[in-house]
DNA sequence: GCATTAACAGCCG
DNA sequence: CGGCTGTTAATGC
């Protein structure tokens, strides 16, 4: 069973939450390991839990009938998510794939039901952050289609950052080039090329294996390499 | 042209 | 040393 200072640690949303309450997660809650380049699931599987990345990075997408790779969204430390599939409990319909070692947080489904049936505070966080990903989701349609590869780095950086989902983050992440070119879908070069060229903008600072955002909005917003 | 893979030297922890 | 970075060369769409 967690203890409740690590529940808070790895859970903002638990702040909000009774005692009643967060004793009830502390007791539906448990951690797991995934190794780099592991399927947390495959799209049509089960996965019958809501997630907490504990502590690393995984790529949340699909692949298409071609074989491409879309990415839908980069998970990285402190996100919580899969609250879509738990309301619906239907199979997945993407993978989650781990792209370095991963510690996530599995909450049981039965815990999940009875927070969303008790829990006022529990379904104000759903709601804020259903809607932020309704946002996200909305500005896909544009990403794929119309985006060079420095405006598709800029969006998925912007995600990573996104202060709804990562309330307690700095500014700071940790992640390699290489990452960033899998969640972006380009290629390791391309990907240090358009860091580059997003740096040379100020809009964010590189050192090695680590990305500082300096302006946010104007990452969300990028559409162009010029 | 532009992006990708392959390959390499240099740098950091 | 092992992993990450910056760059170049060859190849493909």
């Amino acid at each position: 069973m967690l203890t409740l200072a690590r529940l808070l640690d790895i859970a903002p949303w638990a702040a909000d939450l009774t005692p009643e309450e967060a004793d009830k997660v502390r007791r539906g809650v448990t951690e797991k390991v995934f190794g780099a380049g592991s399927f947390l699931c495959h799209r049509g599987d089960r996965f019958d839990y809501w997630t907490g990345v504990v502590d690393g990075l995984i790529r949340f997408g699909m692949v298409t009938r071609e074989g491409k790779g879309a990415t839908l969204a980069g998970l990285r430390t402190g996100v919580w998510f899969g609250e879509g599939s738990m309301l619906k409990s239907e199979p997945r319909q993407y993978d989650l794939v781990a792209l370095r070692d991963t510690r996530v947080a599995l909450m049981n489904p039965s815990t999940f039901a009875w927070l969303f049936a008790h829990s006022a505070a529990f379904n104000r966080f759903l709601v804020h952050q259903l809607n932020e990903r309704l946002g996200q989701f909305i500005a896909l349609v544009e990403y794929e289609r119309t985006l060079d590869a420095p405006a598709r780095i800029a969006r998925n950086i912007a995600w990573l950052f996104n202060p709804v989902f990562y309330p307690r983050s700095s500014a700071t992440l940790q992640i390699s080039q290489e990452e960033i070119g899998l969640l972006a879908g380009v290629s390791r070069q391309t990907a240090n090329k358009a860091l580059q060229s997003l740096q040379t903008d100020g809009l964010i600072s590189v050192t090695h294996n680590s990305i500082t955002v300096l302006n946010l909005p104007a990452l969300q917003k990028f559409t162009s390499g010029a």
